[in-house]
DNA sequence: GATGAATGAGTGTTCATTCAT
DNA sequence: CATGAATGAACACTCATTCAT
């Protein structure tokens, strides 16, 4: 079985998860879009389940890897934070089809892998906190703004701002600049906007 | 049938919608929830669909209506924007799986109670986009500020923390004031923060 | 569900099962037996697996009892035995579906009803063993006779001959006498025949 | 293809068949015995059919011959019955697996080879029969014994304490004495005992 | 010799739905 | 109001089989 052969199907199943659901998509839906017929598919996957667990994995990847190489570098948290909230839009925009299916359809996944999903989530999560933290600390992010509620609302932002982008074609860059100056004027303590 | 008894099959549709998404849901699921046969559901409801299309409904009933009520006060933009943050949280709070089925599963709606939603949710997206119009036009809003792309975003974020608040039971007041907080700050035209 | 109906489909699955074997046996099978549609057999049965369940206690069912009524009664080991032997051969005549599905699909049977039913089954061979080794205590059956091996060799070959006995349509009242003289003359003490 | 290699594909599914039935075998589960892949077996046979045909054929392959050379011999009937019964048990005993199968699965055989194996059945237990019937001519079986029924009888008992010998592992050479002594006695004219 | 890739037919099972009661 | 009984359509998945390599 060639990679690439491979990867075209899970392709396929990671596009009409995002498309129908994990549930309303039919192994004939995804054998249909490869051309192949609904028994095919299962010489690549062992199961639907196993499908939608590589396209959920597929659909996380990368993002706790950035994000912490971001944090670990030397500069100010409000840059900082600037460069995790775009670096977490373009999976975003690029691999839609697995993002989508991780954020939607990953409470259909088997107790274990929706587990192991769940606590990168949480580590990811904790990175924005830590970002949030740092600044309150450091002075440059409002005192008052409460970290957890914030990675939240970051994270929910440009997630519904990035599938926005997906269905209406809109400029990328010019969204990623209108969100992350909102974040930063948002998150900034008073005396620095002056 | 009593007013009240349909009521808690509509509760009981919502609730299993919301858990385990349209397709994932099935009408036996529903009629258990109830302490009924499976073939009694149909003795309300005419269809699963028929099911989702009221629940959906019943979903965004209200947010337009409530949002329409607060931008023809005379009051200024900033303020009324805080007021239409807080009131698109509400029913997102207490009738979380009517809203959390509308989000997730209105795809699979019949054609034209899909479109009617849609029609009305870009109404409701023009309402914001207008107050935040109005704001930069006050000059009390930023004045780079994209109404559009900021009116989605603003929504977007309420959702994702109405629907983590849901999960992690955290005070909802709270984190609105949180929230609510970050959105001013962030659309705020700087001279009004000093 | 009538209690009359449900006898109806398992009647028809015990007899599929044993005509085909649960593998070689299909629900459309069953269904097409009884007129019914494939899917219908599922109103009855919860899987094909608990239908085997079904078949297969049922196919045991009153062997041990029956035993065990024979022994307790105050008679000599040699008639014990006879009686034992005839009662066997009973439900192989006239419950044979089920007998016959015991007997060659038991082991398809998921982990816990297979170990009930071999249970039971050795709780049965153990009452032909005690009546064997009683006779040879009590001086009735020949004294070299193996308990164990004598009571699987007249049980096989019980099993043997009603099966025959089904495929031929011979006399069964017949054909137990002669196999119950071959078994009593097989056992009997030399002195007791002269 | 070499003769050992393909005896060795036989032998992985005779086993397979016997352990979970024709049906219950799949194609797979013989090559992964064999540490093949599934389509590999397809080089030495045209179908899983023929697979079943050869399997059986093995299976019953010597039974008559050696009863036949039996029945030529100048020895008196009752020591030529215990000469045919151990003789019988000798394959169940060391291709088990064969046996098992054609006991089992031959009436999954496409008809022709059914049928073929079928009048070799039925001349198998003619030589019983004759031997039987020479015996109680020639006074050395008890006058009121059923040539066709006991013949039946005693090749079921064999079958049975041969299986359960596989299962259990008892020493073949006594279980063979015991039975054969059973035999003996149920079949000897009672004045032969004295 | 053996296998990777594919497939048509079929499997057990679930589902939304119907309808007489 | 509610249900028991049934069904057609679909489902995920397995299977025996083929064939180019």
């Amino acid at each position: 079985m060639t990679r690439k052969r491979r990867n075209e199907v899970v392709d396929a199943a990671a596009r009409v998860f995002a498309e129908r659901g994990f549930h309303g998509a039919s192994t004939r839906n995804i054998a249909e879009f490869l051309g192949m017929r609904q028994a095919s598919i299962y010489y690549y996957f062992g199961s639907k389940e196993e499908a939608l667990e590589e396209v959920c994995t597929i659909g996380t990847a990368g993002f706790v890897d950035r994000a912490e190489a971001i944090i670990d570098k030397d500069i100010e948290p409000a840059k900082k934070l600037c460069m995790i909230l775009e670096a977490h839009t373009l999976p975003l925009a690029d691999r839609a089809d697995y993002t989508l299916t991780f954020l939607n359809e990953r409470k259909f996944l088997p107790t274990e892998s929706r587990r192991r999903l769940g606590r990168m989530t949480r580590r990811y999560e904790a990175i924005f906190e830590k970002v949030l933290r740092d600044g309150v600390r450091s002075g440059c992010f409002h005192s008052d703004l409460n970290p957890k509620v914030t990675a939240i609302a970051l994270i929910g932002m440009l997630n519904s701002v990035s599938l926005w982008h997906k269905r209406t074609g809109a400029d990328l860059k010019h969204i990623i600049k209108i969100v992350t100056d909102l974040a930063s004027r948002g998150t900034a303590a008073t005396h620095n906007l002056e």
